[in-house]
DNA sequence: CCTTGACCTTCCAGTGACTGGAAAGTGTAG
DNA sequence: CTACACTTTCCAGTCACTGGAAGGTCAAGG
């Protein structure tokens, strides 16, 4: 099947399909008039990269998880390893986006909003107090 | 004052300085050596800058937040849109990223992580049904 | 006075993960 | 036959820095 077929079955986009074929993350075949074609496994582990990438995964990690898909005697340990420090970081970045968010809801909530210059946003973005 | 210094007092690196100048968001005095000039009035531009990247502005939020900073007859209003703009955005994030976390949570605790090869992880992304 | 080393300058290149667009070839429907 | 959608490659741009090279400046120690 051609790219744009096989873009509509993973979701992901044909430049997208194109670049991981660049950096070497997944090579399909070609047709004899030099168009790509991809089997239905190919749609698989291109879906695969389009869930890891959208759980958050990098480039690289799907790399791994790649490898370690194509691996039939790959230890389930190795693979819950990599899922567990990438938990780790989403809880992470969940912890500092909440920070963030209340940070901003407390600016915003003191900010009055008419048309008079004072504002508590702008003063706690530039004093020294507190803030992020 | 140097860079340097401006860089320890504002918690930028001298690099992401000399880039907002680059980029036309923060320009210093000179010295007679040729060297950056920074007043403490700098400084709190600088800090200002800091913040609101650490907050999750865009640089040309940012842009748009000091051009009102410096504008004193500016309505607290239109500051207050922005940051309720920018709060609804980190709201979806955190969701989104919420969504990440309790799916990839799910994988990880149906994992047994031993030496089997077999492992819901793997069968999590590249499976049809459900996932983010 | 000279050297060392920290600091400063500019400029160019690279990062991650795409995305946009140009120019040209291919396939298909009317 | 023509239009148009789809494909190819390649080059450039995005965002917000960051790294590094090559060279100028400055204060302290010997």
């Amino acid at each position: 099947m051609n790219i744009g077929t096989a873009s509509e079955r993973s979701g992901l986009p044909p430049k997208t399909i194109r670049y991981y074929e660049d950096i070497g993350l997944m090579k399909a075949g070609r047709a004899e008039n030099g168009y790509r074609d991809y089997s239905t496994e190919d749609v698989h582990r291109l879906r695969f990269l389009q869930r890891s990438r959208g759980l958050g995964f990098s480039v690289e990690e799907c790399r791994q998880l790649l490898s370690l898909y194509d691996d039939k005697e790959r230890e389930s340990a190795e693979v819950k390893a990599i899922a567990e420090a990438k938990l780790a970081e989403i809880d992470r970045k969940l912890a500092e986006l909440a920070g963030l968010r209340d940070t901003l809801q407390h600016l915003v909530r003191h900010c009055h909003g008419d048309e008079r210059p004072e504002c508590p946003i702008m003063d706690g973005l530039s004093g020294d107090h507190a803030a992020a």
